[in-house]
DNA sequence: CCTACCGATCGGTAGG
DNA sequence: CCTACCGATCGGTAGG
């Protein structure tokens, strides 16, 4: 029963946290607004959490968690180039959707996090984008994709998935589906010979 | 010749200020951070200019300054709609590669802006890309663009584009004209009928 | 341009 | 979960 109702209470501050670090970025967030936003003094936050910087860090790294699993499992199918472009995409939009606010700190508060943790969400960024480039040079050599820049590629999809974390809120108007679907016909369409 | 030089240092300050913001944020870079990296002491650097505060909008303003600008002669232009975007993407790259830092600051650090200065900056932002997605709106219209949601469309090549900014400097293998031709390959390709 | 310093606020701890 | 408080650091000022 105790166990129970401070994990709900962390729970609760991860996510209030999450949601000022994006509003206000994670340095300019005090663990007094954290406090006084999740009803309590900030010296009792640490009865729940250890650190501001181990609730960055738990943030980042759940969130970083689903875009590998999803990673792995859509290398693994047998399907082109372009369709696993599709079911990318489609993974940014279902996890940004169900996880608004601590998707959007992968873009900008990443780099506060310090020492080993730093390095090891840095290194699966840097893989995760190895292997959404690999997919697209696959594209390029088996003449699915046309002959662009892999990069400016990679980074114009990616670049406007993170634009869409931060839209995603305020906008009400399009269903998952239609989101998918407008996505893919912008982004895909540039690549397609 | 006391003046010039003091205006001179004053240039050096906000170059760095760009520098350092763009690294590791405005409210994470602190004056003794800056005073350092100039090579004096804190307080010294209130001779030059009058408060952290008026670096960041200083920086902000005069880089809004520069796309407003554009955006007035590409407006004005008898070209059509598809024709505008590429000189838009242009003038994006162009502004970048000359001002790398301070343009790195429009995506991130405009929010921690105070009082007036954040709101006539949002109001600057706002104006823009209600002015960019008149443009699309236009091509859709007259039939250049395909029909599209304006506002994927519109974000799709902004995102693309300020992730430009953070990539840039980086990277040395491609000139002006190579990049021109890569981000309208990958970015237009995705709109046209 | 410096030394010396201000009040405010920071993340976090002690002790209950 | 609170009161009380710590040392460190913040942006900025006084005075020379």
């Amino acid at each position: 029963m105790v166990r129970s109702m401070k994990t709900n209470k962390r729970q609760i501050i991860f996510h209030t946290a999450a949601a000022l670090f994006r509003k206000k970025g994670y340095t300019a967030t005090s663990m007094r607004d954290l406090a006084k936003a999740v009803g309590m003094e900030a010296a009792s936050l640490y009865n729940h959490i250890q650190s501001k910087q181990e609730i960055l860090a738990g943030l980042l790294l759940d969130a970083a968690q689903s875009f590998m699993q999803g990673m792995d499992e859509i290398e693994q199918k047998d399907i082109s180039p372009i369709q696993k472009i599709e079911k990318l995409i489609s993974l940014h939009i279902h996890i940004a959707v169900n996880n608004t606010d601590a998707i959007s700190l992968l873009t900008q508060e990443w780099r506060h996090l310090e020492g080993e943790v730093f390095h090891s969400f840095n290194e699966k960024r840097k893989d995760y984008e190895l292997r959404f480039k690999n997919i697209l040079l696959e594209g390029i050599r088996c003449g699915e994709i046309k002959d662009v820049n892999p990069d400016v590629a990679l980074f114009s999809i990616l670049s406007t998935m993170r634009w869409f974390y931060a839209w995603y809120s305020k906008k009400d108007g399009l269903s998952i589906e239609e989101l998918e679907e407008q996505f893919s016909s912008v982004l895909i369409a540039g690549l397609q010979k």
